[in-house]
DNA sequence: TAACTTACTGTAAACGTTTACAGTAGGAAG
DNA sequence: CTTCCTACTGTAAACGTTTACAGTAAGTTA
């Protein structure tokens, strides 16, 4: 910058003016702009962050990237972002609570500006440090912390949605395949399932099959130690890998769907396109929860002092061969 | 920093040093661990990516963070990035020509130490863009740009392999479901081909279609347009989301797989074996090139004399049930 | 004309680290 | 005893920006 400035024969701090958009001397303009490409000069992210306390980054943590909903969400905050000179940081895996710890404290060294947090787990030791994050945050989901964030949920009901519409069309012998109730989505959903089959006057305690994990391995593990599964007439499941588990073991099994065993699954990720038969699912809008998240983060940012929005999403059925 | 040396009363600069791993004296450590937490003291990034010209910071582009095998990749680079201290920038999606100039300019600020590049496009303008990169670079697959970074390459003869295992098993009838040819692996990729069914006496001009991107959508409109599809035998893909299309479109014409018409896929990615059939495919060991990039890029950021590494990965095919 | 306002300019001080350098204390060697 | 070496220390200068502040020139008003 220095260069430029005795190029362009301004001081630097007009330079630096000129950059961040504010107006120079109409005469002077041209002369920057030349010195710039004439050196070629971009500025430097590491003196402006250290100036300015601004890095330009927005933290993203999900859990595992493995999974397509996960995907789905950092396709949605990447759509926002790259409309903007943000740059998206996508921190490491955060599977477990100490992971989640490790990477909550490491926001204070300053790399970030925004924190868009995803944990599917949850912990008061968590929740302390989450207290203590001196950078806007948004959070995805039901994980508890306090009140100072933007908060994107999916209204409870997802799972009850799904099962009025399986009992509705294919009677009670409904079968629920979750996902470990270690984690927040895998405990509301069973709380959602059993609610609902009480409701309708059964114990739905019976029904439910957890799997290890929210994959399709563990969901196939799971699955195989069910004996007699033809006595179910519907299979709804805690997320799309587990339906997709539930797909091939049917398809195994020369079982047809929907015609035996109806199947649904949740998140409506684009798997749900892929497999055959196409999989009817519960929307969660997950693209749009990530653009959301974004752009609360940047709204805060621009104005840190907007109210706390806490959104809920409501989740849609939609429909497709597999009930 | 300041604080912590006033409390722990030593200098500046001894902090410093502890940090950095630096031999201090036996006496000062345990003052400044104290200082340090009783502060709860982390560096500042900014001030140490001034000072040290180092961001701690990797930065990988992926065309499109849809698709799956993109999705891999980004793991593996995770897994090796996440064992150290470097933190991952995710960069804009860079599927044009202009979006990967771009993206390769930005990096001029400085904000990443080391780049891995991945672009399904081939530009003059990108290589010479390219060229004048600050940092070192690893470039993923076959895009042209000059010699002095580490190049991960998948041998040709992919779509050879795939090939005479379907000519050896189902004869010449052999559907070649490719995606666009304005891109490198599209070119490529036909060009195998073309060649492999030459060598086999066959003009394979007539057995190709070609889908206007990678994805399933565009898959389907492709196959679609194909008047008799049973006259085929075996259906190659260039990726996995072009064979789940296939094998929709077969599901939705009550085709059997591999009964009456056979698919394989390219890539294996997690998808392979949640479709049903599950999907034979030739594996380009996506999460071991991630992994394989982002060391090449922490073992020249250790040493930047390191010979240029090129290296090819030998496919597999990986059979499953629908071929 | 003088006094004030507007619109811009340059100087210089920060931001939080790392590190070259000179200095010092203590032990080893002669 | 002196000299040399080793192992550490603190001082101070960078790294590349942004921005508070004081200054200036031109325009406006009285």
């Amino acid at each position: 910058m220095h260069d430029v400035a005795r190029e362009a024969n301004v001081s630097i701090a007009s330079v630096s003016r000129f950059i961040n958009g504010q107006t120079v001397r109409e005469e002077i303009e041209p002369r920057i702009t030349k010195a710039i490409s004439a050196l070629n000069f971009k500025p430097n992210s590491a003196g402006r962050a250290l100036r300015a306390s601004k890095t330009q980054q927005i933290c993203l943590s999900v859990p595992d990237i493995s999974n397509p909903v996960y995907q789905t969400i950092t396709k949605g905050v990447q759509n926002i972002l790259n409309k903007t000179d943000y740059r998206l940081m996508l921190a490491p895996r955060n599977l477990t609570v100490e992971e989640n710890l490790a990477l909550i404290d490491s926001l204070d060294s300053n790399y970030a500006d925004g924190f868009i947090f995803l944990s599917l787990v949850d912990d008061p030791k968590i929740r302390k440090a989450f207290s203590k994050l001196r950078i806007p945050a948004v959070v995805i989901g039901n994980v508890q912390v306090h009140d100072e964030v933007d908060t994107i949920k999916v209204s409870a009901g997802a799972v009850e949605l799904g099962l009025t519409y399986l009992v509705d069309k294919y009677g009670g012998d409904v079968l629920f395949l979750n996902g470990p109730t270690s984690t927040i989505p895998g405990r509301n959903r069973e709380k959602g399932f059993l609610e609902a089959m009480k409701n309708r006057g059964i114990d739905g305690s019976k029904h439910v099959v957890e799997a290890e994990s929210f994959d399709v391995e563990a969901g196939l593990v799971a699955l195989r130690k069910i004996k007699n599964i033809s006595k179910y007439r519907s299979i709804i499941c805690a997320n799309d890998l587990l339906a997709a588990a539930a797909l091939r073991h049917l398809s195994t099994l020369k079982i047809e769907v929907p015609k035996k065993i109806a199947v649904i699954g949740i998140d409506n990720t684009d798997l749900a396109n892929v497999l055959s038969p196409s999989l009817t699912s519960i929307d969660y809008r997950s693209e749009y929860r990530g653009e959301l998240a974004a752009q609360f983060i940047l709204d805060r940012l621009e104005d840190p002092k907007t109210s706390y929005r806490k959104v809920n999403i409501a989740p849609e059925l939609i429909e497709r061969e597999s009930a």
